[in-house]
DNA sequence: CACTCGATATATCGAGTCGATATATCTTTC
DNA sequence: GAAAGATATATCGACTCGATATATCGAGTG
């Protein structure tokens, strides 16, 4: 299983607990979740849809009656449900990596505090050793060998500063919560 | 051709100018650069070589005289050096993407002013698509639909802002040097 | 001086992803 | 009533990713 197709998973499952869709309604709700900084083409929803019934997740209902069209109704089954709580508490390093957190984050409503917690921790360490990396190559690198290089490092490493600030806050608020 | 394969054909064609490699030394140089953002398998790197050896852009030169390992230097030819400067100079929406821009950056002392600036220029218009899209779904949304989804969005358009602000500065910059 | 360990080096596999495209219906607008 | 655009499902080929296979080289250990 590739970390991509895990978080989209847990987003599809998250959607369906809220009622059964279609596969270009679920589309359209992701592309709103996710925003501008990921797209999600028919060619990766389909295929997981199959399967996520394959792996008795969901269910496929067609349903055609009043009109000639074909839609395909999804449906979370209990297992389904099961295998969102173990996402959303057996928490692995998907959730914290660049593909996962977005998605993770924007699903903590149905979640706990430790579980969020955990998640936002694990980021903030993954985010750190980026940074860590990013400052050795700027003290490492001799002065001046290509100015753009250097400039690119440092504003990526206080962009990874900023959102390490921001996980900290966080984490805080989160804490107050408990 | 896929944008992923296209910078880092650019960035091939980049370090092979400086002189002949094999091919486990230009993933170990490509990733000094790539920096912690951008990973390189040789499940990527290899089809890639390839691929640019069958379209001549470079020649691969199997070596093993004094020792029995075998190893593959990779030459750059005047096709590819032409392909370097059409890559450079023809700017496509490849080179403001999230994949290509901190490639292209990365390269930027080989080119000029003029093409620094419409890169950087086409880095800007579509930031500010995307924080379009955020500020609008900001707005629109019903006040607390989700408080996480909420924090999310304000702050990637906070992040989305701070990099707007920083092109900004370099094509002012830019434009100094002409 | 055999032994192990980590770095060097090339390569492939299966599963999954991406962008483009095909097909057809429904809805709105002129 | 015709055209345009949104709705809806689906597949294709080329490409990417993570894991794994294979084998050599150099450095340090006991």
């Amino acid at each position: 299983m590739r970390s991509r197709s895990e978080s989209l998973e847990f987003a599809l499952l998250g959607l369906l607990l809220q009622g059964p869709l279609h596969g270009y309604e679920l589309r359209k709700r992701l592309m709103a979740i996710f925003g501008p900084f990921r797209a999600l083409s028919f060619s990766v929803l389909y295929p997981q849809l199959k399967r996520m019934v394959i792996s008795e997740v969901i269910e496929a209902k067609e349903i055609g009656v009043t009109s000639r069209r074909t839609r395909i109704v999804y449906t979370i089954t209990k297992k389904g449900a099961k295998r969102f709580e173990l996402l959303n508490s057996a928490v692995t390093s998907e959730a914290w990596e660049d593909e996962g957190f977005g998605v993770r984050f924007a699903f903590f409503s149905p979640t706990t505090t430790p579980n969020r917690v955990r998640i936002l921790e694990g980021r903030l360490l993954r985010l750190e050793e980026k940074a860590d990396v990013l400052r050795n190559d700027l003290e490492s690198a001799p002065a001046g060998i290509d100015r753009y290089l250097e400039e690119w490092r440092r504003f990526s490493l206080e962009s990874l500063e900023r959102e390490i600030a921001w996980l900290k806050e966080m984490i805080t608020t989160e804490g107050k919560n408990k």
